[in-house]
DNA sequence: ACCTGACCTCGTCT
DNA sequence: AAGACGAGGTCAG
């Protein structure tokens, strides 16, 4: 039996800038040689080639260190673009972030691309959050739920959210009274889970799995973007069925579950290195 | 139940 | 330089 690798030896294996360069976070910066980046309350400061310190437990929390990656990678490479992708960028992970930053996240990620994602959550940041200075620099952090739940709508929208900033509020409204509770959301499982969030005004499936995945704890969630069909349809047309149309929850659903079938429980992985080398082959920015 | 259009705003392209 | 276009979707009719 071969000796497990040690997480903290074998993490140094991560790539910062592929990983962040990812479209699973938006309020990382890069100056000089350090990416400096907002997770709820948080500032992580982040060197090129970073070593994981054991007392470095938000960082390694944050970038699932503990994760067995080398499991993870071997069982996805039974699939051959995985594969590719992997050895593309064999440095990219999945993060584990601050739910409700994850959560305001995509809720405002709607019909938008990442510029425009970035720009908004940077002014929500501004009006809402609280100023903290790390290595001399000013930086922002993520707003409370209290925060947004009881700003006006008008205030919200003054962050160029248009019509998501009614859903913002609403969302963080149901963080303060309970009805979303993060906490009994990691501990339900994916589909229990999903069926919570998509509840929430502003979340369709497709946000909901970005909230699972990168946040939740639920590796299986495979958010279904016009990316990810463009993908399955262009190298996946004799393993799926997809039709131009947008999908209904149901047909959402049913691809899912088809998908988690082909990749395995680690279909969240997959999805984002397979999202990965077709937005670096489209040369698509970032942040 | 499924299908279609509308939707705020902003970065990017021409 | 101004105008059009489309973007990691969701909701209502």
């Amino acid at each position: 039996m071969k000796q497990p690798v040690s997480n903290l030896s074998s993490n140094f294996k991560i790539n910062f800038d592929h990983t962040i360069n990812s479209g699973q976070v938006f309020l990382w910066e890069k100056i000089d040689t350090k990416w400096y980046g907002i997770d709820g309350r948080r500032v992580l400061v982040l060197e090129n080639s970073q070593k994981f310190k054991k007392n470095m437990k938000y960082e390694i929390d944050f970038f699932r260190i503990n994760d067995n990656f080398e499991k993870i990678s071997n069982e996805l490479k039974n699939d051959n673009y995985v594969r590719d992708a992997i050895k593309m960028f064999p440095g990219l992970r999945l993060v584990r972030q601050n739910p409700f930053q994850c959560y305001i996240s995509f809720i405002v990620s709607s019909n938008s691309n990442i510029p425009s994602i970035k720009s908004r959550l940077q002014n929500l940041c501004k009006m809402f959050g609280s100023k903290k200075i790390v290595d001399g620099k000013a930086f922002f952090l993520f707003p409370e739920p209290s925060d947004l739940a009881n700003a006006s709508i008008l205030d919200i929208k003054k962050c160029g959210l248009g019509y998501r900033a009614k859903a913002v509020k609403t969302a963080s409204l149901s963080i303060l009274n309970g009805k979303i509770d993060f906490d009994s959301l990691k501990k339900m499982d994916y589909q229990t889970a999903k069926k919570e969030l998509i509840k929430v005004f502003g979340i369709g499936s497709k946000v909901a799995d970005c909230i699972l995945l990168f946040s939740l704890e639920k590796l299986e969630a495979f958010p279904l973007d016009r990316w990810m069909l463009r993908i399955l349809q262009k190298y996946y047309s004799n393993e799926f069925q997809i039709s131009t149309k947008t999908l209904t929850e149901k047909t959402y659903d049913q691809l899912h579950e088809n998908v988690v079938e082909h990749f395995g429980a680690y279909a969240g992985y997959a999805q984002q290195f397979l999202f990965k080398m077709e937005r670096e082959l489209y040369k698509k920015k970032w942040l």
